[in-house]
DNA sequence: CAACTCCTTGATTGAGCGTTCAACCAAGAA
DNA sequence: TTCTTGGTTGAACGCTCAATCAAGGAGTTG
């Protein structure tokens, strides 16, 4: 595995669990077992690390995190709530101090330089594309004028905010009640679609 | 005005602006005009004073925000959507780089102390418990069955989460979208309250 | 062998951080 | 006048930070 490779999955881990700017360079160089001449041989500074690791998350969506979710769901709705069953876990399984990588940086990044900026924005691209692509998979199980594109905003939407909840409020029945009111708004939906035929 | 107020009154809008790690007590001097030691008399430490804005953003919700949002509005529910309008206009008067001050700093903060945790917590709570008297207020126009709890931490659930994607893509209408979407909700709400009455 | 290209080493730099404290001041009390 | 109290001054401290760079392999090529 080469420094890069290293240096990216280090620094993955670290931004998720410290935050960028409480992550130290010297916090990537102990996990790494690398010098800090070679961390800035492969990268010229710390925000080209952040960079590659928001890099890494945009290739990534797919085989890391839609795959495992859906791995066992073919029903295109259904495959929405398994994402978010999926990020359930990952706050049980944090003991509710999970935050979602991308947004947490979203967050934390003040000023950003406009590159890390675009570079969110496509992890949150890519994300609502693929929910999009399951409301479109959904065909007439929507009402026909339904905004699929707004629709899958509103699920990143409702994601981060029981996300934020959960954590703040250190219990996972925040999240559960964010998921609640996105299934109710989908039953109404689907309600809605087979009156409206 | 004493030193604890004038820091207190900077550190809301630092803190906001640039976030409370990349808020140095440097720049919390120079814009008070005071020197290093009135603020460690007023404050023990730099947390303390983040502890003195959360309280301050806990005890004015009601002047400083729904009150100037709720201005001219009595319809229960109309009050929600225009606490969110009020949220629009801030995000359209700062070229979308609005951020919730609370939001921020709930996932800026990975490892946070109990007690800023627990004041973060309370900020949202409040927040949610007059979204929660809104939907008391409307009564029958909601459906009897209706969670009104769960609803009301999902109207901050949106916001968040458009407030969020209107700073990432630098573009108010992630926000317009969340929101409209929500607007969707309430109103298939009402509309099953109708039918069900 | 030498020359050249990558890559690594790790001590070092200088700026910035939160925090401290002895000295100082103004105003009221004795 | 002298003492006390509550607050202010601002230089200094110890530390951490991101970043640097001269020196030194390791491997390949001619």
């Amino acid at each position: 595995m080469s420094a890069r490779e290293k240096i990216v999955l280090a620094a993955m881990e670290l931004f998720w669990l410290k935050g960028y700017n409480s992550t130290s360079i010297a916090d990537l160089l102990s996990r790494t077992q690398l010098n800090s001449g070679s961390l800035y041989h492969a990268f010229p500074s710390k925000q080209d690390v952040l960079i590659g690791v928001l890099e890494a998350y945009r290739d990534g969506i797919h085989q890391q995190l839609l795959a495992p979710a859906w791995a066992d769901v073919d029903d295109p709705i259904e495959k929405i709530f398994a994402l978010l069953r999926h990020y359930r876990t990952l706050i049980v399984e944090t003991d509710c101090t999970y935050g979602c990588p991308i947004g947490s940086l979203a967050l934390e990044l003040h000023e950003p330089d406009p590159k890390v900026r675009e570079l969110i924005a496509a992890n949150f691209g890519n994300w609502t594309a693929a929910i999009e692509q399951c409301l479109a998979d959904a065909g007439k199980r929507l009402p026909g004028e339904t905004d699929r594109r707004a629709l899958a905003q509103f699920v990143l939407t409702a994601m981060e905010g029981g996300v934020m909840q959960a954590r703040t409020h250190r219990h996972v029945a925040y999240f559960d009640r964010a998921v609640a009111q996105l299934r109710a708004h989908f039953a109404l939906l689907e309600q809605a679609a087979k009156v409206g035929a």
